[in-house]
DNA sequence: AGCACGCCGACT
DNA sequence: GTCGGCGTGCTC
């Protein structure tokens, strides 16, 4: 037999198949170690044949096999086929994924813990007899001892006295031995408060139940309920024996979704996460991988969990930016899902308030099941939201953070003894220039995107097409002076608030204050137990968590990501805000919604206002479509990075010459395209330049392949080279 | 990724 | 003369 072996460095110029002369227990999916050269290295067993186009006289003989088990499954196997295909994706990157790095490195060894148990030779009536009659500790520690039985060794000693545990082996009255002992990762306790669907979540659960096909999107305002349909549909999954997977976006969310799992399906739920330690993961992904599992629960990379018989997965908070990888093996989770749902016969399910553009586009055109959740599962009314303009702010005198109207809402909202969140836009790093007065900001001539500040030439950047302007100390436009750049901080307003309520405590959850394990979780417990209690933070706040006294709910700086050089600005601060409005209101308490904004006339705050999603949508995907912007177009992006610039630049050139001949043959379908420097011009020494383009769908699949070609023909020394599609951030 | 082979500069 | 620089090429 001849075995195809995928072998584990990571370098492009190994990524292929290697075949090798298996040996009779080799088996399909397992890592093996082999002879590479003039090493040993590991590889991962990607198919079994019978004749190989390689000369008999090179191949060699495989190795032993790394584990007792085969790691990877048929399913992952095909799994990594596909992503290499679609994403274009190194093997070995796929591998890795599929894997817990922690079976690589070698590091993490299951975790044995040390019990005792009574030897043959235990003899109850004896021992007693000749323990000194004063010796209280040990009596009872004979007593307690039952034989068969297995005992923590810690456990026994914190009882009993440690001294009298090691008397009783010295003597071989008890005997040790080893027990492998899993490492369950934190989950918050929560009761299982199982609650009877309404009408609208019975029909989306035997919707979906009696259509199990396809891609099914519930498209449900946030307090619909949307977490207790996910659950009607696994229990229904397993109780026909089969497995499901539920993916969700944060990984601070985890262990309350988790709590709410665990109370309702036990230990047949996994968690599966980057923030759980290596011993945990470790013994999670072993626990599924045996079969001990029905339900698994985790971030982006839980999609990839060895579970068998899947019957359903679910992506909840489908819009959420997480579920696209930045960085080395790049995919959609989405794609990813739909690969396994249809290779298992299951639905996937996507949720959302705001499902993302694309998703709702399919949904539209009949690619996608829609179920639709309109009202909250409490039939409570949704907040009213009040848009603020902060330039009326200024023009009357008050050039704070906060608004007047702001200020009277927190000042009731505490006075009433309720709680109050308010919310920080800091999605991305870059700042825009704003004049206070009249709201102007300025934009690109050719791309109609706002102008990036740099602080360290004071320029206004471009960057999409790298157009440089002088930063501003006059608005063009009113002649104002009041000119504001930089980003506002967590710290900054708590510190405001603090000078202004000096009596209520106010609690700043952003990522300098949750970066330990359980930080989060104490800090969540605290504003729970606080009142009043203002609560100031990032993008975390707006997730999920409910609060029953949360009455007021403030967006600082709503335009924050609004006006960030990215076509899907509008789209993620639609979520952010309706997401975060979501958290007002939830129990018995009216909920209001105050947002700031220096562009109140921008659209998506008259369709915020009110709610109206579809509204926006329409809006939004006729802008994409006019302007030719996904998903009616595809952007590529390709970054070539180096320490040497020269090279970096020369190598960019000869990329972009070849892929011009290109062009030439497909003029009319290049919407855009360009070479430049990359906005951030150098990171870790390396400089980078990037070549961007957008392309119509029409001959999309052969210039993306003629385009991956070109890429990989070349490979520089020192030059780092890799393409992302229709990218989040032009960093 | 590593490790070999290979072809040119400055040293005991 | 040779020790060592790192460019190029190969690994079933």
């Amino acid at each position: 037999m001849i075995a195809e072996v995928i072998v584990d460095i990571a370098n492009s110029n190994v990524d292929k198949v290697f075949d090798y002369l298996a040996k009779d227990d080799t088996k399909l999916g397992s890592r093996v170690s082999i002879p590479f050269g003039k090493r040993t290295i590991e590889g991962y067993v990607i198919g079994l044949k019978t004749t190989s186009d390689v000369p008999a006289d090179k191949l060699k003989k495989i190795g032993d096999c790394i584990d007792d088990y085969p790691v990877l499954t048929q399913e992952l196997i095909d799994l990594g086929d596909f992503m290499c295909a679609t994403n274009h994706l190194r093997r070995v990157d796929c591998m890795r994924l599929f894997v817990p790095s922690q079976l690589r490195s070698q590091k993490t060894k299951p975790l044995l813990i040390n019990y005792v148990k009574t030897s043959d030779t235990f003899d109850k009536q004896a021992l007693l007899q000749d323990v000194r009659a004063n010796a209280t500790k040990q009596r009872q520690l004979i007593e307690y001892l039952e034989p068969t039985k297995e005992y923590a060794h810690a456990e026994l000693c914190k009882k009993f006295g440690a001294n009298n545990i090691s008397k009783l082996l010295s003597m071989g009255s008890l005997v040790t031995l080893q027990r492998h002992k899993l490492r369950k990762p934190y989950v918050v306790d929560k009761l299982d408060k199982r609650v009877t669907l309404t009408d609208s979540q019975q029909k989306v659960v035997d919707d979906i139940l009696s259509n199990r096909q396809g891609v099914h999107l519930i498209f449900g305002v946030t307090g619909s309920g949307k977490t207790e349909v996910y659950m009607h549909i696994i229990a229904q999954i397993i109780s026909e024996g089969k497995t499901a997977i539920l993916l969700v976006p944060e990984i601070s969310l985890t262990p309350q979704v988790m709590g709410n799992f665990k109370a309702r399906f036990g230990d047949n739920v996994a968690l599966l996460h980057s923030g759980l330690s290596d011993g945990e993961r470790f013994d999670e992904w072993q626990r599924i991988r045996e079969g001990d599992v029905k339900i698994v629960i985790g971030a982006r990379s839980a999609i990839f969990a060895p579970l068998k018989n899947i019957g359903a997965i679910i992506l909840d908070e489908e819009h959420d930016p997480s579920y696209k990888s930045e960085s080395n093996p790049r995919y959609l989770t989405h794609d990813v899902a739909k690969f396994r749902a249809e290779y298992n016969h299951c639905p996937l399910i996507l949720g959302s308030a705001t499902p993302s553009l694309e998703s709702f586009y399919k949904a539209k055109q009949q690619e996608y099941f829609l179920h639709e959740l309109p009202v909250r599962a409490n039939n409570k009314a949704m907040p009213t939201i009040q848009v603020v303009n902060m330039c009326d702010e200024v023009l009357n005198g008050n050039t704070g953070m906060f608004s007047q109207q702001l200020l009277n809402d927190l000042t009731s909202c505490v006075s009433n003894n309720n709680q109050a969140m308010l919310f920080i836009n800091r999605r991305g790093h870059s700042s825009y220039m704003i004049c206070r007065e009249c709201g102007y900001i300025p934009k690109c001539e050719d791309c109609d995107v706002s102008l990036v500040y740099h602080s360290e030439d004071n320029q206004l950047k471009c960057h999409y097409c790298n157009k440089r302007y002088k930063a501003l100390t006059n608005c063009p436009n009113c002649g104002s002076s009041y000119i504001r750049y930089g980003t506002m901080g967590t710290q900054r307003v708590v510190a405001e608030l603090r000078k202004i309520f000096p009596n209520v405590k106010i609690l700043r959850m952003d990522n300098d204050t949750t970066s330990t394990k359980n930080a989060l979780t104490t800090l969540l417990t605290e504003f729970a137990n606080t009142k009043p209690c203002i609560l100031v933070g990032t993008q975390m706040i707006a997730k999920g968590h409910d609060f029953p006294d949360v009455t007021l709910v403030g967006v600082m700086n709503a335009d924050m990501s609004l006006h960030y050089s990215d076509f899907r600005s509008p789209e993620r601060t639609f979520e952010l805000i309706t997401q975060v409005a979501g958290r007002a209101g939830r129990a018995d308490k009216a909920g209001k919604v105050v947002i700031q904004t220096y562009t109140p006339r921008h659209y998506i705050y008259r369709f915020v206002a009110n709610y109206n999603y579809e509204g926006f949508y329409n809006k939004e995907i006729n802008l994409r479509q006019v302007t030719s912007f996904p998903p009616f177009a595809k952007i590529f992006r390709i970054l070539i990075s180096g320490e040497d610039e020269d090279k970096v630049k020369t190598t960019t050139k000869v990329i972009f010459d070849k892929i011009k001949a290109i062009k030439k043959m497909f003029s009319s379908e290049f919407l855009y395209y360009e070479a430049m420097k990359s906005p951030i011009g150098r990171i870790e020494k390396k400089f980078r330049y990037q070549i961007l383009m957008r392309i119509k769908p029409t001959y999309q699949a052969k210039i993306e392949k003629d385009v991956y070609q070109i890429v990989d023909d070349i490979h520089p020394n020192g030059i780092q080279l890799f393409i992302e599609v229709n990218p989040s951030n032009l960093s």
